[in-house]
DNA sequence: TATCAGGGCCTAG
DNA sequence: CTAGGCCCTGAT
């Protein structure tokens, strides 16, 4: 067992953030992540947040993966003091960290999200877990890991058709052909700058400036991109008159856009809104 | 039951 | 550059 103390962890928050689809509360109170062909089991306790892993493993993976670190209260100390939207979204989001997921599965999963609510996201990616995922046995429970490209290519069309994928099936097969094939290399496009980076994603059909953003930031730790949704546009123009300054913050904007998005779904924020 | 919107992208014009 | 189509689900 492992506990993390720190007001920037917090496994809740985390999993409410929309980063990440495979992290959910579980029957016993807490959260159960399935990544890195692993299943993880956390829980808020009085002493932090427990982790079911081994020191080795924490070490070996979870360390890394939770961005343990980078010092998110530093992040949070460069917003502009003037900036108060984005000072109460910060405080109200205090324990969000961006995740360290894998790109190939950042792919996949924000192909789907388009014209999707995260529900609705979720549902599908479980679906090809279920189906074309390796099976992890933990504590009585199966679960399954992510499904790899090379499994995905050898499918067609009506599989991901029966998972709901619906007009997004003939892209997420034909990125899985691409990874599959060598056409593109998601570990080495690791080593480009962002504009190549940018570039090289949107080389796979069905990925615009949003899902490349998407996998940027949450494959990539790009921490600069900063995506923008339908709730980012809403924010936006409601609160900045236009656009987010992402100048500003030339290393950290998709790290603040994530205490946004938080925020800005947040029965919080829209009470405060109830007025419009 | 009916309607709308959802962490968009592609194609045609 | 903009308008429309797309496939399905969750929320109301």
């Amino acid at each position: 067992m492992i506990t993390i103390n720190n007001p920037d962890f917090n496994i809740r928050k985390i999993a409410e953030s929309g980063q990440c689809f495979r992290l959910n509360a579980n029957q016993a109170g807490g959260y159960t992540l399935v990544a890195l062909g692993r299943v993880l089991r956390l829980s808020e306790t009085n002493e932090g947040c427990v982790l079911d892993c081994t020191q080795a493993e924490f070490d070996a993976l979870w360390r890394d993966y939770f961005d343990l670190s980078t010092d998110y209260a530093a992040i949070r100390a460069q917003v502009d003091p003037v900036d108060a939207f984005l000072r109460r979204a910060c405080d109200y989001g205090t324990g969000i960290r961006m995740l360290r997921q894998d790109p190939w599965e950042m792919l996949v999963s924000f192909i789907i999200s388009q014209r999707k609510n995260i529900p609705a996201i979720k549902y599908c990616i479980e679906a090809i877990c279920s189906r074309y995922g390796e099976p992890i046995e933990s504590q009585g429970e199966r679960f399954y890991a992510f499904p790899s490209a090379e499994r995905l290519a050898a499918l067609d069309e009506a599989h991901f058709l029966a998972c709901s994928l619906g007009y997004r099936a003939k892209y997420v097969l034909s990125a899985a052909r691409m990874i599959a094939t060598g056409t593109l290399d998601l570990s080495a496009i690791a080593a480009l700058n962002d504009e190549a980076l940018y570039a090289a994603l949107q080389s796979v059909s069905g990925v615009g400036e949003k899902v490349a953003n998407c996998v940027m930031l949450f494959g990539y730790h790009r921490l600069d991109r900063f995506p923008r949704d339908v709730w980012i546009n809403r924010i936006e123009a409601r609160e900045y008159g236009g656009a987010f300054p992402t100048e500003r913050y030339p290393d950290t904007a998709g790290a603040l856009q994530q205490y946004i998005f938080y925020y800005a779904r947040s029965a919080a924020y829209q009470g405060s809104r109830s007025s419009d």
